[in-house]
DNA sequence: TTTATATCCTACCGCTTTGGTGGGATATTG
DNA sequence: CAATATCCCACCAAAGCGGTAGGATATAAA
């Protein structure tokens, strides 16, 4: 559950699709953003097999939410990314067989368990309605006065 | 911050040196715990770099605890082996430069610098005498009537 | 003083992941 | 049909991961 390049990309992408009501391309992004622009397809196209945002193909296409702002968390983003969280390789649900050796590396893992669950619940929380307006509190402020 | 292997064996290495009243091995560790011997010697390395265990070289030495259990957190542990605990790559204090684009990435990182405090709070809860309780716990309860 | 033992240090290796580039196929508008 | 935009797949260099190996150094016991 490292939290790469790609997966800020994505975030700071979707946050643009969301800050508008019509369509937004993937250059359009990718230039305010200052994103590589084929790199960023990828990502895209990653952010709509999650089904998060819909694409609209040929010319004057571009990308737009699939569901509502409130309705798409940070967890969300991240999954449909990076695949299921886990802070460590052996947390996914299916892969405690090797369960190396005696109980400790349980005791371990149960620790990490839990940690991860905490960090899940907290991109849970927020949403992409959330990230913009905070985006839009900390930059729009410009009528002092 | 990713959990990788070597952050478990660590973490069951120094456990197995708490259970301990005397000098352990690390060919004793290695055995115990199933984890590849000069592997572990690295790991161990790293332990001693950080202050959280004392060598004694040579026939007949080990390692032991160079402070109380209690005194040695989880989070110690992580960062000893892993280096600062980051989330992501640009949030370590310094790198905070390259803010590629606009408020977004900003605001992003914000976001997941605030979970990355919540997650390092976490592992500074558990000390390393909690997790040997655990395991006896866990494990002890052999007497069934 | 030699020998056995145990830590220490550094280099290497195969494999996967990461961050990106590039070629072109496909769909849509005009 | 041309322009435009998404889509799909292959490739690449660099870094990280898990592990192996060689040998130097320190110490205890013989």
């Amino acid at each position: 559950m490292k939290i790469t390049a790609k997966t800020e990309y994505g975030v700071r992408a979707i946050m643009q699709v969301a800050s508008s009501t019509n369509l937004t391309q993937v250059k359009e992004i990718a230039k305010k953003q200052n994103i590589p622009e084929r790199f960023l397809e990828q990502v895209m196209s990653l952010l709509k097999k999650g089904g998060l945002v819909e694409a609209v193909r040929g010319a004057g296409g571009g990308y737009q939410l699939a569901r509502h702002a409130k309705k798409i968390t940070l967890r969300n983003i991240i999954e449909a990314i990076e695949g299921p969280i886990n802070l460590m390789e052996c947390l996914g649900e299916e892969e405690e067989l090797k369960c190396g050796s005696a109980s400790s590396a349980c005791v371990v893992r149960d620790v990490f368990r839990g940690v991860q669950s905490t960090v899940a619940a907290a991109f849970n929380s927020i949403t992409l309605a959330d990230l913009v307006e905070k985006q839009n509190k900390s930059s729009a402020p410009t009528y002092h006065i």
